[in-house]
DNA sequence: CTTGACTCCGTACCCCGGTACGGAGCTTAT
DNA sequence: ATAAGCTCCGTACCGGGGTACGGAGTCAAG
């Protein structure tokens, strides 16, 4: 198949698998003397394999590593797994601070509903 | 005081600053006929203004529009913060479902520790 | 009055994950 | 055989939040 079929198949922008390819993430089939390029469904395999190791939260460079191990080393590869998830629950526990931060400022605001407002004295002040 | 100060009132980079300037989210005082310009205390005020914003997970687009804001609407104030909180709260719906996801895999890969890695399959199938 | 530290300013570059453009060349259907 | 529609390829740009560089000017202490 084509690259526009191949991006219509996979769901993605064309121009993403290019990107893909120059990041190393795709290899890009050889160009006939004359014609386009022809992509077989494993690089659709593939290119599905980036985007839902993508909604897991991999990084494209951690993607990179996971396509390179394989299948070879479950070690290597729950490592990977393991240092994202870390980063992942990181994250959540930054933005539950900052919810429930928010959150109380919004209450705080809305039973008053006028100045001086306390999302706005909050961030004058150092309180937090 | 200068800005290389300002800067590490604020423990923040002077380039920070100067990206702030030119962002429109701090003043860029006057400069003499000859000689360096000087930042007041408001200035430093207004750059731990910003910092804490950030902290509560506003973006400097909407830093910009709460410091146009000041304490003038708490209505418009508490839209902007009920939007970030909402978007706030998505993103941790979306890593939950991550962590959740790569944390099963994780637990499986460590009771087989050995090829064909769950994550990788699950990476390979549709699964999920 | 020189030396060293700082500032100024424009511009370029960083990461991340793409998206857009535009002039070729190629393919397919009519 | 020609028009429409793809593909190719290099390069530039997006947004978000900065960081880096380098030459010239300035200021303060010795």
């Amino acid at each position: 198949m084509t690259i526009g079929r191949l991006a219509r198949e996979a769901g993605v922008n064309i121009e993403t698998i290019r990107y893909y390819q120059r990041r190393g993430l795709l290899a890009t089939p050889r160009k006939p003397v004359s014609g386009v390029r022809r992509y077989s469904s494993e690089m659709l395999t593939r290119l599905r394999f980036i985007r839902r190791a993508q909604e897991l939260g991999f990084t494209l460079r951690e993607i990179t590593e996971l396509l390179k191990l394989g299948d070879s080393s479950c070690k290597e590869t729950r490592a990977i797994a393991e240092h994202r998830l870390t980063d992942i629950e990181a994250r959540i526990r930054d933005l539950q601070s900052m919810r429930d931060t928010l959150g109380k400022l919004i209450r705080t605001c809305r039973a008053g509903n006028r100045p001086p407002c306390p999302i706005i004295a909050s961030l004058e002040r150092d309180i937090r």
